[in-house]
DNA sequence: GCTGGATTCCACC
DNA sequence: CTAACGGGTGGAATCCAGC
């Protein structure tokens, strides 16, 4: 007889172990046993750390310039984010995961849910064959959590980290979750964050099995809602099921600059950039945007110089997904936006309220329908696919792009692109 | 007061 | 030599105008 009561869910939280730096060792075994880490776009923070990095006191999202002196005594080897590399090796890993249960959900880059209750299986053995094959057949350590919900099961997989023999964690167990609450800070549960931890602190509120005990009315009053939920899921009530894959509402597309940027014609080609690229996702996800919206700012962080920020947006007559027509909007906006005598960092373009592109809405007043550009769009994808990324592009994007982002150390994109390909000498 | 829409806050990876 | 800090998502709470 399975310790499990008859009826309780089950979900599996399979989630990845330092993964940006995990891809990158598939293809540079040298890396391994090596203090490493993933800078996110520009070159900025850290956003993965092998565990020997972690080890050295390098911190999630830590600016690089304040580590670089660390970085080099104790020669960690540094990548820029290579994300097409990292999107491939999860696509892989999804779909493992899908092989072994189809009824998942894709939480993240790294991370998926698994709902296992259905299934007629020994829960622990599915989640060690699943560890295996994935490591196996792809390169990828992951750690697995058990629990009877979500919130628990993200628990367990933080225990599982701490597990590095197994990986494993199963909190099924009323009683062995009793245990495990009293040392699990608040501020490690899914969805509390910095703020309410420290409000959480404030009352004296440090561990879970403080948070349980504390009355639900004053916490309702308190934190809303999500608390509510969050504390039902602590008790092993799922309140969460796994999501639908839920459309997308809006696409944005911004980064920051590699350098200050002062000019409007630097800030446009930045912008025609984004728009384009954020059309193309529009366009391969058969959806279109009802409106755009552009915005600009100089630095949070530069206090030397005056700080700038603004934003507008336009509801299109006709929803679309054509380059030509959202860049065109776009630079208006932009224009109107744009105040000379600052240090602009970023620009960012966001497509607004997506729907499905068959949803045809005839305008009253506008006759034309608005596939004018389709075919123009149509062959501007396929050439780029068929030539590589790039090949065709609108003028206003530029070509020197003096503004765009650092990525001094990215690893090839050995999966994607062609010319690649990891070479064996 | 009530409503819906816009904006801000918070969280996550 | 100095200055240097991501890019997305989504949901809830809150604000505010118009009744």
């Amino acid at each position: 007889m399975l310790s499990t009561r008859f009826n309780q869910t089950c979900f599996a939280l399979v989630d990845c172990n330092n993964f940006f730096v995990s891809c990158e060792r598939i293809f540079n075994p040298r890396l391994i046993n090596k203090p490493t880490i993933v800078l996110s776009s520009n070159d900025g923070c850290v956003v993965a750390r092998s565990n020997e990095a972690k080890l050295l006191g390098i911190k999630m999202g830590q600016p690089y310039f304040q580590i670089e002196k660390l970085c080099r005594q104790n020669h960690v080897h540094i990548f820029s984010s290579n994300f097409e590399l990292y999107g491939d090796i999860s696509k892989r890993v999804m779909t493992t995961l899908f092989d072994f249960c189809l009824d998942s959900e894709i939480y993240s880059i790294d991370e998926a849910f698994l709902r296992l209750d259905k299934m007629s299986i020994n829960v622990v053995e599915y989640a060690k064959k699943i560890k295996e094959t994935i490591w196996k057949n792809i390169g990828i350590p992951v750690s697995i959590g058990i629990a009877p919900t979500k919130t628990l099961a993200k628990m367990a997989s933080h225990l599982a980290k701490q597990n590095l023999t197994s990986g494993i964690y199963d909190l099924r167990s009323e009683n062995a979750r009793e245990i495990i609450l009293q040392t699990f800070p608040v501020e490690e549960i899914w969805g509390i964050g910095k703020q309410t931890a420290t409000q959480l602190h404030y009352s004296k509120i440090h561990m879970t099995s403080q948070l349980c005990a504390t009355p639900s009315t004053y916490l309702k009053k308190r934190f809303g809602v999500m608390m509510m939920r969050i504390i039902n899921e602590l008790n092993g009530i799922s309140c969460l099921s796994l999501e639908e894959v839920h459309s997308v509402k809006n696409i944005m597309c911004s980064r920051s600059f590699g350098k200050p940027v002062t000019t409007l014609s630097d800030l446009l080609e930045a912008v025609s950039t984004y728009c384009a690229n954020a059309c193309k996702k529009a366009r391969l996800q058969k959806i279109k945007a009802q409106g755009i919206c552009v915005y600009l700012r100089t630095s949070l962080f530069n206090k030397t110089k005056p700080f700038y920020s603004a934003s507008d947006q336009k509801i299109l007559l006709l929803p679309s997904n054509d380059t030509v027509l959202i860049t065109t909007i776009a630079h208006d906006l932009l224009k109107k936006l744009f105040k000379s005598n600052y240090d602009y960092q970023k620009v960012g373009v966001i497509l607004l309220n997506l729907i499905d592109e068959n949803i045809k809405q005839n305008d009253l007043f506008e006759n034309k329908n608005n596939d004018d550009n389709k075919i123009l769009m149509n062959l501007l994808d396929v050439m780029n696919e068929q030539w590589g990324k790039k090949s065709l592009f609108l003028a206003a994007e530029g070509t020197q792009k003096l503004w765009s982002v650092k990525s001094a150390r990215r690893s090839p994109r050995y999966t994607t692109q062609w010319n690649e390909l990891l070479l064996v000498l």
